[in-house]
DNA sequence: CTGAAAGCGCTTACAG
DNA sequence: CTGAAAGCGCTTACAG
């Protein structure tokens, strides 16, 4: 690899006019426009690239974001993959490297996010669990100048660290709005995210369908093994329901998968939604309609205004707007040929 | 963040000597006890860690592991995550960060793999699926010194390079063993990996179970789709057969939920096995009995060699053996409460 | 129009 | 025993 001064040297130039015409900023630097030429072409042809080391050392570009995940959604549910993926992708776009760290409490993350790092991360990205207990730290890297955007579903950081979530309370009405179009009246809910049973509460108001409190569970978590308590506790307690909306792909399975080992056919299965739209919804036995949770479109967005706050501009949280994504779970017509007849 | 500089004026020496006593390389460079004593302890108070950037510039350790990922394993599988969770930990406990990035193809790979990759990585690592038309790139990185391990699960790199495996001919002969163990004498088998096939039919011959071409399926890949093909002809074919040995979890997956919704009840379904041991068996109708490929413990192996080979060690490829994990689909003694009754 | 110089934070021969 | 000096590859005032 050619340095500045290599080149420098085979041009018979000085290195400062090679480093200014290499970066564009000529600064109070001028040059002929024969020598611009040809220290153009050489660059070209031995297709030079400043040392990122030597950039990041004078204080410039370090060329990495540093991602920092908390893992989330439920085992198979790949939320962390396409996150990562997503990210890598939108940075690679720009020419910038991805420097990932996984934890799990306030120590691990702060060990790994040391003083150091802000001598080698251009901006920094946290993602999947919220820890309040990091504002405080997250505030001062940012007063340091560090561009920082959180990804978490739901807006939790300081107010001053812009978000990209996700509209929770659509997810909740896109998930009960679906059911009642589809005839449904008794409407069994397994949740455990506040916003999106609001969202689900207002889809049932505004069609006037009544809610049954009993049919509204809270369970502990999104595994499949808290679908299985909550579907087996709602079938013992004898309460008659046509459907099921569930916070996770995970719960909705379980409900499937429980169903029909009870000896349900799957023709008479009540209509399930599932949400993440995660692969779990593609291999259950009763394949799910489910709600998205925009994971690669959130990763694009927080690179997007990661470079904005770069840019100087004034970025605030958002919230990506989720869909809906039918399958058999609540269409029959949907079932694929290898389950017919 | 404090620099040699600065400590040095605090105390008032040179920063020579601080940067000797700091790394504890004292070169030719000789020093008091008591001003190393002096300088230690500054060092300790204010915490110095040398400038990452300005060591790796200087030719010295950059910190960072290049991982290039083609991601493998069906959808679901979360066998990438895993990997890269793993390949992670094991860095931070080395101090050590993580470099990313996916790619599918040569292009991605050479693009981000420039010369200046070469500036910011201590070892490189190769994961997923093996591309061997990028041999000659990575011998020649090889030779210019960066230390490279390969992740695929079977050794295709050029035999210079490193590789942590599988042992894939293991996976198949555990499947084939387990199910003759538990009675099964007409075990048709979904297999894309000619290793595991291998391993399977030994698993026959040994136990002297008769194998029935008819059954031995070759299928086109890994997916819940083209389970769902295979166990479709495998019925229509009207062979008999008692277990099925699928070359992964999603195959495995489709093989019961196709039965289940063709009317067998769970306790008349053959025997499955499936491989991989990944979300897709534990989300099953049926939990899946399956055969691990041992993805943390191979990333940590990763970690390992390239340490070994940094410390000049000679270094081999290398096949981790693997494991059954039985569940109710072999062994319905296991079948859960919720299922039971 | 062009280049010598200082400096980013470190290391390491080398000279006192 | 200790420190001045050169240098890793760059950038950017500043002086000619």
């Amino acid at each position: 690899m050619a340095t500045l001064k290599e080149i420098a040297a085979d041009l018979g130039v000085s290195h400062t006019v090679v480093s200014c015409v290499a970066s564009g900023r000529m600064g109070t630097t001028r040059v002929s426009e024969a020598t611009r030429q040809a220290i153009l072409a050489r660059i070209e042809q031995v297709g030079f690239q400043p040392n990122r080391l030597a950039l990041a050392l004078k204080g410039g570009k370090k060329g990495y974001v540093g991602v920092f995940l908390h893992k989330h959604g439920t085992y198979g549910s790949e939320m962390n993959e396409e996150f990562i993926t997503a990210i890598s992708d939108s940075l690679a776009e720009r020419s910038l490297g991805l420097w990932l760290r996984f934890f799990t409490c306030e120590k691990e993350f702060l060990q790994a996010c040391s003083t150091r790092l802000l001598q080698e991360i251009d901006g920094l990205v946290l993602a999947g669990i919220p820890h309040p207990e990091l504002f405080g730290k997250l505030r001062s890297l940012q007063e340091s100048g560090l561009p920082i955007v959180c990804a978490f579903p739901q807006a939790k950081t300081a107010p001053e660290i812009p978000n990209v979530g996700v509209d929770l309370e659509h997810q909740g009405w896109l998930a009960g709005n679906h059911l009642i179009e589809c005839g449904c009246r008794r409407i069994a809910r397994f949740h455990c995210h506040p916003s999106r049973q609001i969202g689900f509460l207002r889809s049932l108001e505004s069609a006037g369908v009544p809610c049954h409190e009993a049919l509204m569970r809270v369970v502990n978590g999104f595994t499949y093994e808290d679908g299985l308590i909550a579907i087996d506790e709602l079938v013992r307690s004898d309460m008659k329901f046509d459907a099921v909306s569930a916070d996770s792909d995970a719960l909705a399975s379980a409900v499937v998968h429980y169903m029909l080992r009870k000896g349900y056919s799957s023709e008479n299965l009540p209509k399930i939604v599932g949400n993440d739209d995660s692969p779990i919804a593609q291999h259950c036995a009763v394949r799910l309609t489910s709600v998205t949770s925009e994971i690669r479109l959130r990763a694009h967005s927080v690179v997007k205004l990661l470079f904005e706050i770069g840019d100087k501009k004034n970025v605030e949280s958002i919230a990506i707007r989720p869909k809906l994504v039918v399958r058999e779970s609540t269409d029959p017509s949907l079932t694929g040929s290898w389950f017919r007849g």
